[in-house]
DNA sequence: GCTTATAATAATAATGATTATTATTTTAAC
DNA sequence: GTTAAAATAATAATCATTATTATTATAAGC
């Protein structure tokens, strides 16, 4: 795959993530597409969300239950999983980037950077 | 399942986990444990893992790679995952808990906890 | 120690998420 | 417009995990 060509689908996945909130899976995504282009492919959702992370423009998120989740936002922030409803919401807090340097200080390889999911009950579920 | 009764292929796992520094898969402990129980069945491991966590004995850690992996020590301590090897190694730090505090302050729901990976190269890889 | 009820097992089938394959269709350069 | 390369839809294949079921092991009561 030298160049990248132009595909309606892959720009309505962009289009769909940059709009949602929710942090959907890819089957979700598939479903919802479905409404505007009834024959897409999941296996086409799939290969063009590989592709977009690996580009850079969406960002992947493992939840504790292991599903896979997109998010059309890659300025770095924090997520909550709901232990409830099983929900990923954002937390909007500053980047707490100095515990690199605590875990480098303990650890003989190169620690480059870290993720934290944060859980509990979203306050729909409390 | 009223009561748990005693089976030495849950034994096995147990003593297998409690001397085990390398966050084995269940694929790896059932290749590991076959050659001591030649017929133990790769179901009998998932069973007794699930077993084991939910009695809190042991530990089941999701790797950024979407694998389970699972760790005797369920004392609370930081997990490093190498991007060249895959490997799971422990970080020996304090835990950093008032995070949790951070992200309440910013969060309508109730945070609970956080789970946090470090990822880089570890030692042998660099 | 023997009987009996129940839990655990081994073997295997089933499931669910993701990736690979392939013939056909789109894209975009010339 | 032609043409080569990339993307697609449909489908098959893969991989990890869970479920099913007939058999075996455990442990309690006699």
């Amino acid at each position: 795959m030298a160049t990248t060509k132009y595909s309606r689908q892959r720009e309505a996945i962009k289009e769909y993530l940059s709009h949602s909130k929710e942090h959907p899976t890819a089957d979700t995504i598939y479903m919802d597409i479905r409404e505007t282009y009834p024959n897409i492919s999941l296996g086409t959702v799939y290969r063009n969300l590989n592709l977009l992370v690996d580009k850079g423009e969406v960002m992947k998120i493992i939840g504790m239950d292991g599903s896979d989740r997109y998010d059309g936002n890659t300025q770095h922030h924090y997520h909550f999983l709901c232990n409830k409803c099983q929900r990923v919401l954002d937390i909007d807090m500053d980047s707490i980037d100095r515990i690199n340097d605590i875990a480098n200080k303990n650890f003989p390889g190169k620690v480059e950077g870290h993720v934290t999911y944060f859980y509990g009950k979203c306050n729909e579920c409390e």
